[in-house]
DNA sequence: TTCTTTATTGTAATCATTACACTTTATTAT
DNA sequence: ATAATAAAGTGTAATGATTACAATAAAGAA
């Protein structure tokens, strides 16, 4: 596969992890990139078994985790039963909606905050989870109660 | 089992859900507020086994979500591949040592804040999750790290 | 007590993720 | 270029937390 330019450097320091950017994990990178939607594992499989017949589902996992780890993508765990991926690596806030399943990105200012109790802790990673139930299904759940009158 | 005259209220308003405060319920319950460490299912079951040999694991799942969805509870999902619970409901932050597993809590303000994003949507709960290394992991580290001169 | 509902228990099933052994591909040395 | 070495991909089996299910027990209502 042909690597444009502009990801040079990115493979130099990827070489420098012993993470080889492979032509499967260029393909979920790509997939993540065009699929904003923090799909699962099992959704970037679904979603790249056409284009790549011989792809394995323990691939897509053993190339999430390495992706992770040289830090280019993000893991999100907000249910337990579902890792969830996500090509924006700044710390923002997820919004998952129980009633449609969707999550919504939103700002969030974590830089300046450093809580009392964590004082002398390293800080790592900062998540922020919000659940509850979207404009969408709002609006729908009201349009239903007015025909049912 | 006796049930003390300050929960006479609590259990009404249980009862209105038609959850009962079973004898199980009420040692898992109690097990949460002696123990405020965040425990997984398993950990409770393996605390409470000596002296409810009966105790099916089953029955601690069953409870627990009956407790949550009562709100005598909290559920916490760190990471992917545990559930832990809090007997403390008020929304509170939590650090997760990456080192040794033990799971801090922090004060977080979030009452006020509102996302623009998520306006006109319901907000049914805020979830904030650090991670990272803690202060007496680093210590132990510092130590090792002296005593290998 | 008798009837009806809810809870407990043990076992089997589910399902996301990982372990493992093998093959393929990429990188390095000769 | 060829051979040797390291990393990645693949398919299948295992793992492990959680849930489904059916039978039994306990609690509440009548
Ligand atoms: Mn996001
Ligand atoms: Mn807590
Ligand atoms: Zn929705
Ligand atoms: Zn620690």
């Amino acid at each position: 596969m042909e690597i444009e330019p502009t990801y040079r450097d990115l493979i130099k320091e990827l070489k420098e992890k012993k993470i080889r950017l492979s032509y499967q994990r260029v393909k979920i990178l790509d997939y993540l990139n065009q699929h904003r939607t923090h799909p699962t594992a099992d959704e970037i499989y679904t979603g790249l078994i056409a284009e790549i017949p011989s792809l394995s589902k323990t691939t897509v996992y053993n190339s999430l985790n390495s992706l992770v780890k040289a830090n280019l993508i993000q893991e999100l765990t907000i249910e337990d039963n579902e890792n969830r991926y996500d090509i924006v690596t700044e710390t923002h806030g997820h919004f998952k909606c129980e009633e449609c399943g969707r999550i919504y990105d939103f700002k969030v200012e974590l830089d300046s905050f450093n809580p009392e109790e964590l004082k002398d802790f390293q800080i790592n990673q900062k998540g922020v989870y919000f659940k509850g139930i979207c404009k969408k299904c709002l609006e729908t759940n009201q349009k239903n109660l007015q025909n049912e009158e």
